[in-house]
DNA sequence: CATGAATGAGCATTCATTCAT
DNA sequence: TATGAATGAATGCTCATTCAT
């Protein structure tokens, strides 16, 4: 009610408060997907994360997949920027190994609501429709980065050590989340990391 | 009175149709729960999938989450059974591929509906309840197999690497779900073989 | 399945378990429609109760409804016996004040659950069927009773007080009841023993 | 869009529907639940005789508790009111008087459903949540009501004549139900009119 | 656009009653 | 007669979605 100005002004472009609202209900949305999953949260759970009402939800998303579907997009391209950022690391392998540890620094949140692109997958992989083959994006991202890296390392097999990665990154995900304990992504990390250095 | 034997064969003496449909229902909702995960399962499906009446479930089970405790539950007698299956051959070595390749085997149903146990323990790690922790006992028993394999081989690293297999497995069986492509797993499995050839 | 003889001789004509199985629902019965009222009671309170197999009710009662008559019926029996009992006092007062006196020693159970007549009426008076009817007759007994005490006493407004008795008795009950207050039926009982004293 | 007036005469500031429906749901409620009992009474009843669709009561009432605790509160908040506007009379044996008067005008509706207080506290001091106690702030109105009326005519036991009466009347408001007999309550209301009047 | 309210299909669960043996 | 099991209608409650203003 107080300063609506302040939280709505956000491009140049004419566009108001429905894009600060729009963009809170992804954000909240993707909270929310990530502690609770997607089944278990309805859409007053992220309408209240986004403090929208309710009935507005609909004049920014269609359905409640569709609010799902942009969260997914939205942690879609934060996972490209996060990557692309990776790029400054001077070797391949600097990269892999920023990437790992990246990941690693999550580790509390993780232990405790596991990796946010693999409960999405594990949860929408079960259904056949549009939001499962978003999820396939979202898993093909890191996956084709790191298989660049590893292509920069001349590797010929840069395909199946990327998938061997990040599936090795999705499985600690899970068994440090099933434990709670963020220990495991810890050493699993140093590992990887070893791993990494050995190759080549 | 007329055909106890056909309907109902389990045992010679008195059991009766009680047991056949409790089991028919864990049965019915191990395949369920695997296919469409906890919460998109309802407990109508369970019952069709079981062919009992929903009202009858309640004769067997107090509530929707006893049934999938049961569920969880028989899982995790069936896996403490193959993991003792595997006892038979003759070094650790040769037990840990036995288990990568009967994991693999089933890169089918992994593909179209993920790992039964990487599934449960996704979606339940969410919740903060008894379920929750079930999961955890139902992932520790691989873990703490493939741990013993590992120190039969003399390593004493062999917590981390049977952490570091089971999450490879776990991982892959992810992908393998998200991108419904069974050859992922193969060629995991094959490099995880390698990888267990060259320890020591 | 060892004791049943003991368990089950009752009388000495022929009857067998039938006759203590039924008689235990009904007294199982009466104990948890006192306790819980007869809507909040399920048939397998009551077979818990009697330590009967649900599905056996039925052989001794049609419906619920069935086996809550013969339960008022069973009350109605124990009401006239004892109120059968109170005649031997010399006097009609002192029988009023008998009734007052006995009725007052139940005060415990009373300001626990009311008084079993008054919480049977005030539920079953709701219904426009046989077992309202039913608790009608349980009323009219010591109403009655009451109304010969009081003509015996020579007065011609015997019905009146009578009535004018058991309400004040019902009332207080519910009272006692209501604020859980064993001693607010002590003080009224003081007061109608002083009343009744007080009469010609 | 049409007719808001008539269907929604409220207050003249922007009140809506809304308010109406909350209203009409307690209304609805304290009528079905008086003739009905609590148990009997299901929320379609109540939404029925509200008019309003079973769904959208949840949206003014979170459990159907919840929707019998207004109910109870909004009856004593009416019980408070009457007993208010007795004060006007100059006496306070005139006051007692005019609320046994009151009381009697109601027979008819006694007769047929019984003292609404009486019921909810006989069918809900069977239980031990916030239901019950609710009921007993309800007696506790009339009762405290009386005890001032009876101290201001300077007795001591203006407690428990306050008692006294209001047992009186909850005891015959039963057995006028259980007789369905409103004459029952005419003659019980004048002999405590003369009691009232016979004091000091 | 914004918003509180409305709607109805769906779900877990209960329970009186019946059935098969 | 005895009994565990079966059945299905009903109930309280949830929630995605829509409506009225």
């Amino acid at each position: 009610m107080t300063d609506l100005v302040g939280v709505e002004r956000r491009d140049g472009h004419g566009a108001r408060s429905a894009v600060g609202k729009r963009e809170r209900l992804i954000d909240g949305a993707r909270q929310v997907l990530h502690a609770q999953g997607v089944e278990s949260t309805t859409l007053a759970d992220i309408a209240k994360a986004a403090d929208v009402p309710v009935g507005n939800v609909y004049y920014y998303f269609k359905t409640k997949d569709d609010l799902v579907q942009a969260a997914i997009a939205a942690h879609a391209d934060e996972v490209a920027n996060t990557l692309a950022a990776l790029e400054h690391h001077r070797t391949p392998k600097a990269r892999l190994k920023a990437l790992i540890r990246m990941l690693t620094e999550q580790r509390e949140l993780t232990s405790r609501y596991g990796c946010p692109q693999g409960s999405l997958c594990s949860e929408l992989d079960k259904r056949d429709d549009e939001l499962g083959r978003s999820c396939a994006q979202l898993m093909k991202l890191p996956i084709e980065w790191a298989e660049r890296q590893f292509g920069a390392m001349g590797r010929r097999d840069a395909r199946e050590l990327a998938v061997a990665l990040i599936a090795s990154y999705q499985g600690i995900a899970l068994l440090t989340n099933t434990f709670r304990d963020p220990e495991l992504m810890t050493r699993e990390a140093r590992r990887l990391e070893r791993w990494v250095d050995s190759l080549n």
